[in-house]
DNA sequence: CATGAATGAGGTTTCATTCAT
DNA sequence: TATGAATGAAACCTCATTCAT
């Protein structure tokens, strides 16, 4: 996909009627379902539609172009983790360090593996550069929010905030990516929740100063 | 995912003369080129052709098709980082574990970095199950020198090894890899070293046993 | 040969709408009108799709690939010839061997006349596999009905019927085919069905045992 | 079709040389290997010539191009089945009707099936407009042969002697080509000649003049 | 609104042929 | 002369997208 400027990546209307949300979302599984079933090349505008069982008139009367299809099925996704942990980390301001870092790892661990077809199905359509400000815009809100819970530890003090959140995100969101995508050996997606835990809590103690 | 079990991957001739050899590597730098500027959908045979100055029947002789010339190019990449860190383990034998987080993640970093771009251009080429295949391989040979490593620690012991080992590699490569994609801000870029030791350590000391 | 049993040979779609049925017939047609004037090794989809007045992509939502087009032109055109010699076959039940041939041979040779254009352009079409399996499954089934007609002749039996019948019908397609495709000097062919009833009669008779 | 007369079909130098004499023996053989084992469709110069234990370069030195070659091939072939049936015609100068047909359709089936498999490589390759050229060129020169000897039969004469060597000719050629195309039951091939024989005697005899 | 037939640019791949070594 | 690397025109085929019905 080249990405030009010109094509907007926005749905095209916002489906009020009952019968329009229900082929969208017919749309938005059919499209993850191809995505698993026969991944990001074999992915076609028509097959998605098939399986949704619509045509691809229809298909292209709720999104402008196959990007566009793409993207909104990334930032659903992208969203519902984002909120997911962002509720966690506000509902644990004040908290002591531990108590955060065991509550946020478990709301991402939790949100993760609930949705990890979607999850696996997305990693890889990351290919486009509007895809990749999606992410980081993302990224930057629930850094936001996290940065904040941090901050208000009880027991630590950060001397450079937002380099510790960036890294305490990435140390969920790096080692939980390689183990989806890796095809999980499964004794070990189990042990993740607590694995994270100790990876990001030994992260954390160590930067922490004393309060 | 789709990935035809018998379409080669393997590259088509051992180039003998002299000429084939620069052609060879012309083809090579020609495609981390292409899919630095402008990424994996846009990559065409023709186009790595063109930037390598030769024509697409040429290309075709080294590679009997585009698969197995990104194969080719992931899996030399994946060698050179496999090595590198490898070396640095086993050079680790015996070492204290403080000693063995800050050496070994230290060639991590250096050997990523150093080919940051052919980095950055290889992440999203995972695209099928050939190449997941050659990853699973080389984390698996790299994972097992580190857990020897791990288990000659002089201070610590590990009650599972395989498990801490996992974990310790996916923790430097999942970091490394959210701040090469992620257009790294740069100044984070020069703290990515020292954080991810502390990332790596913390979570070592906290699982390790006393010895 | 090669002939992968994989790819499938059969039409894409059975064409419902009034226009997908005109886009399938003009397909059909310029197959062989390009067939004829062009021959084989420069038929290619894309004259072919000029020629029909559509565009590839059209033709390919007809046929998978161009095997598929041509064995679909071959099969209509043997098909229709084997129909019109097993009808005449048929119609001969119990009659005498001279009356027989006089009808079967008529038959096949007004097929073939008919649509010489048709014959000529499909007899190098042979190419693969698949095809020498249909032309067998015409032979066969065409066979069975002359075999049963030759075995009812109220003046003669044939000792072995299943090799009488192979011959007479390769007396019939081989010198119409070399007739056909060495450009017919015109005065031999319409002196074709007296020579063909002659050849075949005469062996049949050789052949005849008395009643 | 193509065959633009531009381009020679004649090979490019008469080899004098013994080693030369050798390489386009070596190519020719190689030719009907390849022919045979892999089709038309797959027959390449570099495959040929890879056969014949020498490079497309020197492939290149003995033919123009590939239709050259091809060309010499079914040349070569045609010419060895023409001098045999030609000289066992000429050899039946006079003799009786019978003895004819016997001596000459055995010549055909002895030079066929001895080299059946060149037979069988080469149906295919009429594909274009001067090989079918060729064709006639043999056919012709063969039937005047033929049709000399027919007029000399000791006991028929014939009104249309053109006509009747004619089918004569595409009697044996064509049911030996249905044989040789149709994978041979086996069983029916050692009944070729014989019934040949037949086939042409019947025919022969019905068209005979009492003299 | 929905359909699905039609489009055609563009991608992958092959292979006859040339020519520097 | 022999070699085989390089060429590039041209084939096959796909699929995002449009638009008449």
């Amino acid at each position: 996909m080249s990405s030009p400027a010109s094509t907007t990546l926005k749905p095209r209307k916002k489906p009020t009627q009952a019968r329009s949300q229900a082929t969208v979302d017919a749309i938005f599984e059919a499209t993850i379902q191809v995505l698993l079933s026969d991944g990001l090349p074999s992915l076609t505008t028509i097959r998605v539609a098939a399986r949704a069982g619509v045509s691809v008139g229809t298909l292209y009367q709720y999104y402008p172009n196959k990007q566009a299809l793409l993207y909104s099925v990334l930032e659903r996704h992208l969203y519902r983790i984002g909120e997911t942990v962002e509720a966690a980390a506000q509902s644990m301001h004040g908290a002591p360090l531990a108590a955060m870092v065991s509550t946020v790892v478990a709301a991402f661990v939790k949100a993760k593996t609930e949705r990890m077809d979607e999850a696996c199905a997305l990693y890889n359509v990351s290919t486009d550069l509007g895809t990749a400000q999606l992410i980081h815009a993302v990224e930057q809100h629930a850094g936001e929010v996290i940065a904040n819970m941090l901050m208000s530890a009880s027991d630590a003090r950060f001397g450079n905030v937002e380099l510790t959140t960036y890294m305490f995100v990435a140390a969920m969101v790096g080692p939980t990516r390689s183990m989806l995508e890796g095809g999980v050996p499964h004794k070990l997606l189990s042990a993740l929740g607590p694995q994270l835990e100790s990876l990001c809590l030994g992260y954390l103690m160590r930067e922490a100063l004393p309060r």
